[in-house]
DNA sequence: ACTCTTGTTGATCGGATGATCTATAAAAAA
DNA sequence: TTTTTTATAGATCATCCGATCAACAAGAGT
């Protein structure tokens, strides 16, 4: 067999890394790894890349599935943690100022192309997460969006779940679009973003300063 | 309904059929199988869900990607080739009642749990048939749907085709939700989407009778 | 310099997977 | 019936993949 069969870069030098920088190092790359080739990408295509050995791999996770778990964590967590609960309730900001706000800041942290994949193909595995952070998604945000409109909403018609979903998904579906599909993205996905609010505000005769 | 799919059962009666029938039960359980658990789904289980050895696939599909081709061309084909360019664009009807018509039955089509899942993995592999898929839809349903837009549009706002595939995806997404996501699907997903297409009209001022 | 800890490698195992080849038997033709 | 055709089964190959293990060496402490 060859002996001297460098790898990309490194040179062949065993750098030792104290294991939580090796571990984060691994995870970084498997997150960027696997949104590409998807979850059933395999350990010796990975640790080249890494320019690590396979069997390395396999003590800092006991298994692939391990692995895949620290990487639904680092993708998921952080995502959608923050005041946002609170701020879309906050009534002495517009609602319409309040909605913009969310979708552009959420959009950003989501119309990523690492994220969306992974979210995508963990959803078509079942993964557990992937429900979690749906029924979490609905919970603080959904819901108070709906809660709010209701709150607002002029007229005779009054907003429904469903109508809520439909705002969601109209705005996810660009990062879908995008990032799924591989279509090309809008130019300016803020405006976008405004005419959806808008056009969902105008529909419950939200009309405001 | 659906017994002819017998699982493991008759392993003495070896039944012959003719060549064209046999190729479309494989590619209709194919379709089912891959939808199910993925593209990378192997072989051998899905000959055991067929009643049949792993080796005969082969005699109908020289290669695993061949078979991953035919199941493609079943679920994609004659899911967008009707008349609906012309339905669509016929100008003695109200739009609204176009659109209504176009997505209803478009609807039906698509929330259907094998393609939705097809779809979404072809998407993510990057198979060529999404992105002609999705052109086609560019081409003779959401142009139309733009232009007929345009034409009836009152008020200053002009949509873009931004506007139409937020359309488009707000009401996709349903599909999403239920069959990717695994989320409880809408009641009256005609009510969902007769709401989309009101809110879409009404924000570009259109007024029919 | 020397020792000790442990991060890292290389070789390897058991099983799975796509694909091939030959023998068999079911249906059609004679 | 007998013969012919070919759809199908069964065994097998080459490769790949997740996972294991003994041996090596980089860096810290002395």
């Amino acid at each position: 067999m060859d002996i001297a069969t460098e790898r990309d870069g490194d040179a062949g030098t065993r750098r030792r890394l104290p294991p939580q920088e090796r571990r984060e190092q691994i995870v970084n790359e498997a997150v960027r790894f696997f949104a590409e080739v998807g979850l059933e990408g395999n350990t010796r295509q990975l640790a080249k890349r890494l320019g690590v050995t396979q069997s390395l791999l396999f003590k800092y996770f006991a298994t692939k599935e391990d692995l895949l778990e620290a990487v639904y964590e680092k993708v998921y967590l952080g995502r959608l943690s923050s005041d946002w609960p609170d701020r879309l309730t906050d009534r002495s900001v517009p609602l319409r100022t309040r909605l913009l706000a969310f979708y552009t800041e959420y959009s950003r942290l989501i119309f990523e192309h690492d994220w969306m994949r992974i979210f995508m193909f963990s959803g078509l595995a079942g993964a557990a997460l992937n429900h979690r952070y749906l029924e979490h998604l609905g919970d603080v945000i959904l819901e108070p969006v709906l809660a709010e409109t209701a709150a607002v909403a002029s007229g005779t018609r009054q907003p429904s779940m469903e109508d809520i979903w439909n705002l969601h998904g109209g705005i996810v579906y660009i990062g879908i679009r995008t990032h799924i599909y591989g279509l090309p993205a809008p130019e300016h996905p803020e405006e976008v973003i405004a005419s959806a609010i808008d056009k969902y505000l105008a529909y419950f005769g939200v009309s405001e300063i």
